[in-house]
RNA sequence: GCGGCCUUGGUGUAGUGGCAACACAACAGAUUGUGAUUCUGUCGUUGCGGGUUCAAUUCCCGCAGGCCGCCCCA
């Protein structure tokens, strides 16, 4: 093979975009259901706004960034995720302010440097919104009700709905200075990372998978018991509204996300499907980006979800979408006249809103059926020399074997009159 | 960035230190202008590079890619 697509990317086929557009439009359909409307922005920002805002000790900015310098040596990142990137389109156009809520969503390519394995790839998919303006916790709940609802929406089956909270500004020093007193002592018989996590971000040791480490991390405390008072209650009114609602989650005191914006309300929503990489979205509320990044103070909350882990799930559950992209009329057409004759007659069909395709490659009749029949062609109208002289031909129904006899000038008047 | 397993025609799989097998798909044909079935035929420099050997697809090394796990995330 010359040329494979580069490590970690795949090809769309064909055959399986009519799932991949399936989805997308489920996406859409979910999202202006909640009066969230499309934005799109650039597949590359500058390095400095991801650095920024995702948090420069992440693993996302330290390692898994594609990072390039253009002609004329700006710093430039393929977007790792896209939230940093509506924030920005968001100020930059004036969309939002602290007097009103705005809601957008987006669907497209993401890009991060990462070994590739099963659900995780170098360029892929998500789809996500986000809202902002609003600290009510009524929109935390409505963004996760969202999110449960689109994947209703899809037929997907055996959810978990994990939810914490790690604090705000106020909080969350307090919470750390507890978490590196608990840790203190133990450290340094700790796995190395831990032993970095303690400087850099301890809220991530909790997240260590490593067993010589969880045995210290059963006692460590939680987030979500050093809350200050505004915090605890507006989780707990995040929890009261999904429990009223009827949504089942759990809350998981040691769910830490990896990107350092969070504030408050973090979720993320899993599927025992999947194998390592069992998180098909996440999220959680932000109130400090939008003023980092330059804006006011003003409150957001938002998730992505990831649109391969998704399809892979569709896949395994065996939820099956109807592709009706087969054509309605094959024409099949033996010499050179005949084909000109025919190549007028599919354009016309095109032209009167009838779906068309006919034989390019000069095959024998027997190929040209072979090949309606495969494309799903409904009805098949064969063109010969005989026919030429009386410009007629017969059209042939392919489920049923039906033959009949049609003028040329009546053809497109016959297809019109069926039922779609 | 680390570890394990894997890499044979379009796809899925055999197999052996010296003719690479099978199924499906695709394409062509089975007398004259009709699709699913049947029969026949066609389709591979065995991932790339190097080494051992008279000889390697089979043994060894390197690389790339895939899968899976760690890390992290969607």
């Amino acid at each position: 093979m010359a040329y494979s697509a580069p490590r970690g990317t795949k090809d769309i086929l064909p055959q399986e975009v009519a799932l991949w557009q399936k989805l997308e439009e489920t996406c859409r359909k979910v999202f202006s259901f909640y009066n969230y409307q499309e934005i799109r922005t650039p597949i590359f920002e500058s390095t400095e706004l991801f650095a920024r805002s995702i948090g420069k000790t992440t693993d996302i900015v330290n390692k898994e960034m594609y990072e390039f310098k253009d002609r004329k040596g700006r710093s430039l990142t393929l977007r790792p995720e896209e939230t940093a990137p509506v924030v920005r389109a968001c100020l930059e156009n004036n969309l939002i302010g602290t007097d009103k809520t705005t809601k957008v969503y987006y669907i497209g390519p993401m890009f991060r440097y990462e070994r590739p394995q099963a659900g995780r790839q170098r360029q892929f998919h998500q789809a996500g919104v986000e809202v902002f303006g609003s600290a009510d916790p009524m929109i935390d709940a409505e963004v996760i009700m969202m999110n449960v609802r689109l994947f209703e929406e899809l037929g997907l089956k055996d959810l978990g709905v994990n939810i914490n909270s790690v604090g705000c500004a106020k909080c969350r020093p307090d919470y750390l200075k507890k978490l590196k007193s608990f840790f203190k002592d133990n450290i340094k018989n700790m796995c190395e990372d831990c032993q970095n996590r303690f400087i850099t971000n301890p809220l991530r040791i909790l997240d260590c998978k490593q067993s010589k480490c969880q045995i210290y991390l059963d006692d460590a405390p939680h987030s979500v018991e050093s809350l200050c008072q505004e915090c605890g209650g507006s989780f707990d009114q995040v929890l009261d509204l999904l429990g009223d609602s009827g949504l089942k989650y759990n809350v998981n005191k040691r769910l830490v996300r990896g990107l350092d914006y969070y504030t408050k309300t973090t979720f993320e929503i899993t599927s025992n499907q999947l194998g390592a990489q069992n998180a098909v979205s996440g999220g959680g509320r932000y109130d400090k980006l939008v003023e980092e990044l330059g804006g006011k103070a003003i409150p957001a909350v938002g998730f992505a979800i990831g649109l391969e882990r998704i399809i892979e799930l569709i896949n395994n559950q065996q939820l099956t979408i109807n592709n009706d992209g087969a054509v309605k009329l094959y024409i099949a057409a033996l010499g050179n006249e005949a084909r000109k004759v025919g190549f007028d007659l599919i354009n016309q069909a095109r032209a009167g809103g009838i779906s068309a395709d006919m034989d390019y490659l000069g095959k024998s009749l027997k190929a040209q059926m072979k090949t309606a029949d495969r494309v799903g062609a409904k009805y098949v109208y064969i063109i010969g020399e005989a026919e030429l002289a009386k410009k007629s031909a017969v059209l042939k129904e392919m489920k049923t074997g039906e033959q009949i006899e049609l003028e040329f000038s009546a053809l497109l008047e016959k297809l019109k009159s069926e039922t779609a």
